[in-house]
DNA sequence: AGTCAAACCTGTTTGC
DNA sequence: TGCAAACAGGTTTGAC
């Protein structure tokens, strides 16, 4: 569910008081959402316990805290996963996976980070961090970092997100045009750049009237770059809202909803008219999910791949 | 090496 | 009304 700003919603709220704390106790409720701590809950519980916070950062989708043992501690939100601050005592919610309890920490008053989750795709792990170039071997530029970025090892291969002001625009330009494969499709590869879901992918092709099936060789730089822009407008917009709520699923740590659902212009409106031009938004099957655009706005590209 | 579909889950909505 | 199928914001795995 939550895309690169919902995660940032989540990352600011957490951020300034969290910091500084330090881990008393985790309990693992289910097994599922440590699955990627592949050597087990108790130990995921050992290597937490007694830790203090160090930072709260993000990638695209993926978030995580440092800790002062060197490792990290590691969420993807996956569908339906929520990280919450709440008071120790109130009640576990129905799908409430992991509790971990903290001391200290600014202005926390005995809240501890709930880590919630229906479906399940979502999880946690605590993991090593490593320092690469760019987070891709090989891959976006090997233009020398200042401070080479340290990342948790599962985010290694994760590309900088549209947000990051170290994104090497020419370097994604090309890699872009060298897949053969349709724009949206393309969009969404986390490993070429990261942030982009199912929501906000349709949106920004809609600001920049490109078809999501349009072959990305086909590209010319100024239309990337325009679309590149389109992502981050519509991701600030975004982050300026709270974020993109259809329902309870995506809150903040807070436990609210975000209101940027009625901004959306194409991604949910099936048969509604499209802002810009009136014409019926039209749904169409995706990659085992969907794909919304303005038929007159966004016609189809002769050459259609995805 | 690059591209793509299926699998991982539970809950709600849609359609017959 | 009741039931089954379709669908939901994501990533990883493995097949080709």
């Amino acid at each position: 569910m939550p895309e690169l700003p919902e995660v940032e919603v989540v990352r600011r709220g957490m951020g300034q008081r969290v910091v500084g704390a330090s881990i008393s106790d985790v309990e693992v409720r289910h097994p599922r959402p440590v699955r990627r701590h592949l050597a087990g809950a108790d130990d995921f519980r050992a290597r937490l316990r007694g830790t203090r916070i160090s930072d709260v950062v993000r990638r695209g989708k993926f978030l995580w805290l440092t800790l002062d043992s060197g490792e990290a501690l590691l969420a993807h939100l996956g569908m339906s996963g929520q990280l919450l601050l709440v008071p120790t005592g109130s009640p576990p919610e129905p799908h409430l996976r992991v509790r971990i309890c903290l001391d200290g920490g600014v202005d926390l008053l005995g809240r501890q980070i709930r880590f919630v989750d229906q479906r399940m795709f979502g999880g946690l792990s605590v993991v090593g961090l490593v320092a690469t170039a760019d987070g891709l071997p090989g891959g976006l530029g090997s233009a020398p970092d200042p401070v080479p970025p340290l990342l948790p090892v599962p985010v290694a291969h994760i590309a900088r997100d549209v947000l990051d002001p170290d994104l090497d625009e020419a370097a994604l330009a090309r890699r872009l045009r060298a897949r053969r494969t349709g724009l949206k499709r393309a969009l969404l590869d986390q490993t070429l750049v990261s942030g982009l879901g199912n929501i906000y992918a349709d949106e920004a092709l809609w600001r920049v009237r490109l078809h999501y099936a349009r072959p990305t060789d086909t590209l010319t730089r100024p239309a990337l770059a325009g679309l590149l822009d389109a992502t981050r407008a519509v991701m600030g917009a975004a982050l300026a809202e709270g974020g993109t709520s259809f329902d309870s699923l995506y809150v903040d740590v807070n436990g609210r909803s975000g209101y940027f659902e009625r901004a959306l212009a194409v991604y949910g409106r099936a048969g509604q008219p499209c802002p810009r031009c009136g014409t019926p938004i039209r749904r169409d099957a995706f990659m085992n999910r969907s794909a919304y655009t303005c038929p007159r706005c966004q016609p189809r590209p002769r050459r259609a791949r995805w």
